[in-house]
DNA sequence: ACACGCATTTCCGTATCGTGGAAAGACTTC
DNA sequence: GAAGTCTTTCCACGATACGGAAATGCGTGT
């Protein structure tokens, strides 16, 4: 297939032009922790100082913007959280897993995060966080890489040989801590081994001190589309723990299955029945 | 030309069109679950097909919006989560609200009160002072006792008939004057008729002398992460005001509401259990 | 099988609408 | 109070988005 063919196809002609400008001012403050001023957007984005100012105000009328008039700053709106909410509503897999998240959390005390695969990243789309003092920080929308994340290597577990190596190929394995697994073939190993398992197991290969179980969701037809993780500090997430709370989350999983009508491929482990440890 | 009927044009000046008209898809896409069609979001945004086309196309190809090629229906996408939660990290409740919490006190004349739970006990986290002579003291960071304080009622009338009974079982209902609601059934039913109403009252049940009117602020789930309320001395709050400050400070929570992009539960009057967070 | 109707997608000439330089404000610093 | 930085307004030019129309696709009824 044409490598070139995405990526043309997304800053190529077909695209209102003031659209992709507004987007990628939108992108840009998304991203920029406590908003921007003008001038910084502008050059970010490559506009003129007017040109983005009458952007930001027309977006700002939509509430898709808001402007600090004290610190003279610009950050994302109210109305475009609402309407990226719309993205959540628009999706069951949200709306029917969250009622298990929140079990899962209740019976393990740990923060539960789904997540969905999109272009290549692992993006946080709920999470049911726990009452510990201390608590991960996995911000909803965040994107993470495949290959260090609970979820994420959920996700490539799901994949076929052929989609594995080619997401590889695509995306590396960037290092992230000293624990990342920068090898291909020790990353599908340890993939192989979290399939023989039931769960994928993040150890510090994504953040320093935060270890993660995850399993996939899979839809009617046996494809992955999505990842429940537990996550906590090593403190909490002991190697004592590890095999129950990874029984947990592979139960939860399985019961988010049972909600939205899917099921693991044949070829997937099948989970114990001593894996659902917890009564609804 | 654009025929008769452009209301939206004269509208505001400065407002670029083509973002408009982008926004008003994908406010009516956040709207209507579970997508729209082509024609139907065209005329739903009273704009030509091919324009529709055009612009829906190009928010696709920023995954803002997403196209289902088998149902052939467009719903928001997967970038319009992940930017709108960038407003998530710039959102704050104490500061949003504030702004309303100064209009309900020059509506109303009394003094306002915003306040979250923290462990079983209302907190007062912001407040703003009447002009009277003989005004409330409550202090801010001060604790006071769910079962007998507005804010505390408004809070508890969200919960899920699990959760207050927990609540109840774990805090009790402490007497602080002669009016406090001591008995569990009384208690449940006056915060039924609290929903049922749209604010919660207190009548002199936590001090003598002192009444107050409250609602409780949703977020985006749904949930009761705060309330306002309206207090003041009996001689002023009167039976004949009463109705009238309770949809003042109702007013007031709903303002706050679109403000963080929260919303109250469908009819949150008859709360369904699964609506709520740590219900199982 | 064929045609009909309804919906989506592409095309293109026109004039509308967005652009960015420039200049005027606003505010801060030295 | 001058000099500098950043924000906001203005405007003439021409690039660009508009929407009617035509082409394509898709499902349905005969």
């Amino acid at each position: 297939m044409p490598p070139s063919s995405k990526a043309d196809a997304a800053e190529r002609s077909g695209n209102v032009q003031v659209l992709s400008r507004a987007i990628a001012i939108l992108n840009h403050l998304a991203q920029a922790d406590g908003g921007g001023s003008l001038t910084e957007i502008g050059t970010a984005v490559g506009l003129a100082a007017s040109t983005t100012h009458r952007l930001l105000t027309s977006l700002e009328s939509e509430r898709y913007v808001r402007f600090d008039a004290e610190t003279k700053l610009w950050s994302v709106g109210v109305q475009a959280f609402i309407m990226g909410n719309g993205f959540v509503r628009s999706r069951d897999l949200v709306r029917l897993a969250r009622p298990h998240m929140r079990a899962l959390m209740e019976a393990s005390g740990e923060t539960v995060n789904l997540a969905i695969e999109d272009q290549g990243a692992a993006v946080y789309l709920s999470q049911v966080e726990c009452r510990e003092m201390m608590r991960t920080f996995a911000r909803l929308g965040a994107r993470v890489p495949m290959h260090c994340s609970g979820v994420g290597k959920a996700l490539l577990s799901a994949l076929s040989q052929a989609l594995l190596t080619r997401h590889i190929d695509r995306h590396g394995q960037i290092r992230m801590t000293a624990r990342t697994i920068t090898d291909r073939g020790a990353l599908m190993a340890d993939l192989a081994a979290g399939r023989r398992r039931g769960y994928a197991i993040d150890d510090e290969e994504h953040a320093v001190g935060l270890r993660c179980v995850a399993a996939p969701i899979f839809n009617e037809h046996g494809d992955a589309v999505g990842a429940v993780s537990l996550s906590g500090p090593m403190a909490r997430i002991t190697d004592v723990r590890m095999a129950a709370l990874g029984s947990m989350v592979a139960g939860a999983s399985f019961k988010i299955m049972a909600e939205i009508g899917g099921k693991a491929p044949l070829d997937w482990e099948e989970i114990p029945s001593h894996a659902h440890p917890y009564a609804v």
